[in-house]
DNA sequence: ATGAAAGCGCTAACAC
DNA sequence: GTGTTAGCGCTTTCAT
């Protein structure tokens, strides 16, 4: 039925050995005999299959990939960005959604190692403990991309929210602005503790306080930014620091339908950028991440592990930008 | 070092045919051995490697998915529901980006067979005569979701483009409308040649005619929109149909820049109706297609075909619904 | 209900 | 430069 290696090696007078070191481009093989092998290879048509060889070889050329929702524009691009490297170095890519559930990722962590992947690249806003722990001690190589644990010790490609948020909120205090609120959500409880974490600093140093009413935790969608406004609004904030673009695009029309002038009367800025922020008007002011290189280099550092390269840094931070666009004042 | 199938077997004192019983929950194993193959592999955390297994058995629970561009949020959503459904049925989802390529597709094909996935469920606007050939003689069953082969004999999962895009125009031509516009572009061929079917056919009926100038065909990305409005403003087009909701909210803002007001001078609907839609203002006016379902559909099919279940129709067509939001007039 | 044994298609020593 | 051979870890007859 199916053409095998021993077909090829019969139809080419040698021994499968051969024929394998020809498909694998072993050097070791008289340019003749390749010439022969490679004729019968494409006249039987064969096509070496990848699971016997994954089960001789120990390597499956396959990596996984944990991802909290694919659907969402923050993830999807870190999943374009990883899927071209892995192309590029001959890996294929088992996708599935975890939604960022510690339940979940356990679950397809264990499926994936099933399945003898070579390496893991994984994408959350948060990392659980026991997300954390099974981590640790996997046998195979983990990489986080967009995320990080809390200790800092695994392998993982960031931006520097903490410093972004350090500058943005630096910005704003050098303008007068006095009341601050905050909206996070969602997947990005990391972002959120490191956004906050920079504003903090840099509002207690100027003696400003961030009130508990001006600070909302919602879930990250457009549709919530209604909420979220709602829910600041008596604080009657100068300036929203919103982790997610969508919902920030929500807060700017909440605001807008009350009745505010933005960015008179509200200033909004994001940092998820996606191709959203330039896609509505007022165009949203935002935090320029390299969400594609997030994923591409992730992947990049795990190729590293999987072949045994050296590794210079296990923790990379790429730079970000910011960009004060139609949601605040110049 | 790893435990294998043959560990199990022996500590529990049984043969590694009565432990594959048990991992694969055939009930011919009595109660008592069950219990104790089960303690044991409790006890060694023994982990069934599914590439052997797959070798074996000449299944892989692994299907292929060849996707245009994952960070493409029409197609990120059809994938997403398409990863749920794959994993409600214990399959795990390869998935790699073509770029809607006919290059790049018979390459992924060929290394998702390779891998011995056991289906394939193609996404792209368009496929090429290459292509269609290519999975017409698959050894694997494929599926298409969101898109079609020329003769329509390929299983596929889609919603009527055609009749939508009737529905649409004959709306606008008995609210008097004489001139209309059709944007399109990116891997949408199918989908336009569709809409453009529809349109041309309930002009003619009506004596309209869509000239060469008031069609673009570009890239379906926002900033593409501007392009698309220049190229058929001079036709002075009262509505234009775009397929991709991007391209239109980029026309839109580009009307509007133009000193346009929208709706009143100029109408705009569109076609690919993700979550885009409701983002903007005015909210765009758009086919409502459930994405996610076709996505789910369609794995729900390849499923059948896996599985060999009985099939009752190969070509299913989904349901849309119009709605008609700020972009265009009461 | 359970075991023995023959593969699945390939890689990787090792020998020549 | 090429062949021989022993697995890789599992499923699946076929016996019993």
């Amino acid at each position: 039925m199916t053409v095998t290696i021993y077909d090829v090696a019969r139809e080419a007078k040698v021994s499968m050995a051969t024929v394998s070191r020809v498909v694998n481009g072993n050097p070791n093989v008289k340019p003749a005999t390749r010439d022969r092998v490679n004729e019968v290879i494409e006249r039987l048509n064969y096509r070496p299959n990848a699971v016997a060889r994954g089960l001789a070889s120990k390597k499956t050329t396959t990596v996984g990939v944990i991802i909290p929702d694919i659907s969402n524009m923050y993830y999807s691009e870190l999943a374009r960005g990883l899927e071209d490297i892995a192309k590029m170095y001959k890996y294929q890519t088992i996708i599935s959604n975890s939604d960022n559930d510690a339940v979940k990722e356990i679950e397809i962590f264990n499926n994936l190692l099933s399945k003898q992947v070579d390496g893991i690249i994984f994408l959350g806003g948060t990392l659980s403990d026991k997300t954390a722990e099974m981590i640790q001690k996997s046998s195979v190589p983990v990489v986080l991309s967009g995320t990080l644990d809390q200790d800092e010790s695994l392998p993982s490609v960031n931006i520097d929210y903490v410093n972004a948020s350090k500058e943005i909120t630096n910005k704003f205090i050098e303008a007068g602005v006095k009341r601050f609120a905050f909206v996070g959500g969602g997947y990005s409880e990391k972002a959120q503790i490191d956004v906050l974490k920079g504003m903090q600093t840099l509002l207690s140093e100027h003696g400003i306080t961030l009130p508990e009413a001006a600070q909302y935790i919602g879930s990250e969608q457009y549709l919530d930014g209604e909420k979220a406004y709602a829910a600041i609004k008596d604080t009657n904030p100068e300036v929203v620091l919103c982790i997610s673009d969508e919902q920030a695009i929500g807060i700017v029309h909440a605001a807008q339908d009350d009745g505010k002038m933005i960015p008179d009367d509200l200033q909004v800025i994001s940092f998820n950028n996606t191709r959203l922020v330039k896609m509505v008007r007022p165009k949203l002011s935002s935090v320029m991440q390299p969400l594609y290189d997030i994923g591409a280099v992730g992947m990049r550092l795990l190729t590293k592990y999987m072949n045994d390269e050296p590794i210079e840094d296990q923790k990379v931070v790429l730079p970000y930008r910011i960009e004060y666009r139609g949601t605040t004042k110049k």
